[in-house]
Parts: C-alpha cells; structure tokens; sequence
DNA sequence: CCTCTTGTTGTACGATCGTTCAACAAGACA
DNA sequence: TGTCTTGTTGAACGATCGTACAACAAGAGG
C-alpha cells in the first residue's frame, strides 16, 4: 500500500502571488510584453493556466502588481541620513549588479512601453516617480544649502533621472556597448561637473538592494 | 450611361509602402506594439487586410522598415560645418515639436522595446546609434581641441545620448513633468556644466527636421 | 477595344490570445 | 476518519492574431 502520489501542492494565495508575479517579470525580461502572456507565465511557475486569474483580477492586474512590486524599493533605497549619501545610494543601486542586466532592463522596457496603454500602470509611474524625483530634488537642495551655491533642484535631478533612466536604456538596447562601470561613472562625472563631489562618500549598511 | 465607379486606385508599390510606413507609425503612437496589427495598420492606411503581406516580406518587416524611416535622418541632421552648430542642431532636432510629442515618443518606445525581440531590428539600431553617438564624439573632440581642454569625449557623448533618450523616456510616460523647453534647457544645461558653452551658436538652414 | 501586368481585395486557415467555470483534491480541523 | 474550505486544474469559449492564396480589377500599352 503505497502512500498516494500528490498532484499538486497548495500554497498560500500570497506565496503564490508572489510567484506568479516573480514568474512575470521573468517573462518580461525574456521576451517582452509579447511573452507576458498567461500560457508561458503559468509555464515559468509551473502551474496550470487558470491560476492567474483565480490570483489576480485579470492579466493587466498582475502587471500593475508587477510594476508596484519592482519599484517599491525606488524611494526606500534613498535612506540615508546625509544627503551625499543619498545621492551616492541612488546611484549605486542603479547600477548594481542585481539591477542593470539585461533580463531587468528588459522588464522595465517593456512595463516603460505599457503605460500609455494603461491607465492604472500610469498613475502609479507617476506616484512612483514623482516620490522620486522629489526625493532626489531635496537632497540636492541640501548640499546647494551646505555649500553655500545655488542650484536648479529641479532640473538636475530631472537630469539626473534621464541620464539613469537613458543609461539603463542604451544599455539594454545594446550591452555591448559600455560597462556597468562606465555607467556609474558617467553619473558621478554629471554631478561632479555641477560642482557635486562624491568621492569618498560612504553609504550607511542595509541598502544594498 | 454613367461612368462606372472605381473601387479602389492604383499606386505605385514605393507610394504604397509609404503610406504603410506612416499608418504603422500612426498605430504606434496611438497604442504601442500591441495596436501594431495587420488589421489596424490596415484601416488606418484605407486598405485591405491583404496588402501589407504584399508589399512587406512579414509584419516584423514592415516594422523594420518603419525604423529605418525613424531613424534615416539621425545622422544628417547633423549636417553643419562648425561642430557647436552639430551640437546644438542635435539638440534642437531632438526637442522641435515635431519630434517631441506623445505620438512620436510612443512609437519610439513601442520599437526600442521590441529591438530586444528582433535581430534585424537590433542590429538597425546598433548600426544607427554607434554612428550617432560617434559624430557628436567627434564634434566634442573638434571644440576640445580649439578650447585647449581634454574633455573624455565618448563618456560625454554618451551622457549626451543618454539624457536626450531618457527627457525622451520621461515625457513620454509623464508629459505634465515638464515641457519641451525644459527638455532643451536641460541638455544645453549639461554641456555648459561641461564648459561647452552653446549660447548666440547658429545653425544654418535646411536641418529644419 | 483588347490584352496583359500587377496592385488590390477578401475569405479562409490554424495558432494563440484572455477569460470563464465546473470539477477536483490538498490539507487543516474537528 | 470524516468534513469542509479553498487552492488548483484543465477543458471550453469566442475573439483576434499573421499569413496564404485565389479571384478581381485598375490602368497602361498596343
């Protein structure tokens, strides 16, 4: 009398989620919004095809979960006491190892694409990046403040978040054509050219996302 | 005897293809890849669902074709003598209104999401930005050269690139953030902070793209 | 007016899409 | 062990996708 085989084996609706929606970006990052499809996510997390929408309210749902998912760490990682330290955090994690590859940018290119056909994926961009961009603002007033010269908060740090964002672009448009270092470098050399020097900034444990 | 009604008129293969071009475009910017479809293309172009299969080897084709045409003028443009008058054509090219709207900018980034899904459509692209980004290298080389400082002329070039793509990224999934000026602003911004100063250039005429 | 080239049409096809839903069963609990 | 909740399955549906192709006709040339 052998024990009866398992089919399948449940999980949590949360567990699960989270892996659909970890099965999402794979997909994201493999082949696009035209692989973000329910047959090969229910393929990449090894589940039958009715589950995402037994999880989530529909397709375009997970999506929204997926982008929500993927930049919820964007203003966290920001938690720095001096404001360089700020800067420096925003810039090391862009180009971490685990951020700026080829399989991520693919994701966020793709989610990037999405938006102005989405409403609910647009106003959370906005949210998230408006959280963002304000955050950088504001530190970039501190150091204006410290040293006593005056800068456009503003349009720096919308520089700034171009050049990162127009960076990752480029990069996964065509990773042959410069490093992960050279990258972080080039956003180092824009803010030193404005005077801001990061060198020899250290950034406090614990925000190494 | 009336004369008898024509149901449809004759163009030639090269009128037609255009008029392809432009419908795909035009379905680009108005919903992404996702309303990059043979019916679509077709009712915006005034055709049958036929035709596109007939002018074009396939849909990924015509799309190639599509950012052929996008991105034939990217080089020319800079078509100037003195290489402050390079630099400052692409600028304002890349921010003429024109080009710097929501319909155009989603087509843009309908493709660069799709180059990772199309070998022929990377390597378009690869071939097109190496040849971008190295004249604006050059032209950064040329006003090195007469100021009598070193300037690393393809990390700035590409921060260049970078910012100009990312204003590009970031306008088109928030268009309220800021507007065309700001954008310009920004990149003349950056080259100044660099010590290359644009102000009273002027750029001759016919680069009016 | 006739002929011929070829641009154009529209149907048909198989594949795949997102969603629904009845049925099943894993596993906690009594 | 028996009951019940609910996570999970997989078939079914209509819609839409890209492509192929036979039939049609616009319009130039004779």
């Amino acid at each position: 009398m052998s024990k009866r085989t398992i089919a399948y084996r449940r999980k949590t609706a949360e567990q699960r989620q989270q892996e659909l929606i970890a099965a999402g970006i794979t997909c994201l990052g493999k082949g696009g919004i035209s692989a973000f499809t329910i047959d090969r996510i229910c393929r990449e997390a090894n589940v039958s095809r009715g589950l995402v929408n037994h999880h989530f309210k529909s397709k375009e749902d997970l999506l929204v979960r997926i982008y929500a998912e993927m930049t919820a760490h964007l203003v966290d990682d920001m938690a720095q006491s001096d404001a360089r330290a700020q800067l420096l955090s925003i810039v090391e994690t862009s180009f971490a190892a685990s951020s700026f590859n080829t399989s991520n940018l693919r994701a966020w290119l793709a989610i990037w694409a999405e938006v102005g056909n989405n409403e609910a994926l647009s106003a959370l961009h906005r949210s998230r990046y408006h959280s963002y961009t304000i955050r950088i603002a504001a530190a970039l007033d501190d150091i204006a403040a410290s040293k006593g010269f005056p800068i456009n908060s503003t349009s720096l740090a919308r520089q700034v978040v171009a050049l990162i964002d127009g960076l990752w672009l480029e990069y996964c448009l065509h990773s042959e054509g410069f490093s992960l270092a050279d990258a972080k470098q080039d956003c180092l050399d824009l803010l030193l050219a404005y005077g801001i020097d990061l060198t020899g900034v250290s950034i406090a444990a614990g925000a190494d996302r």
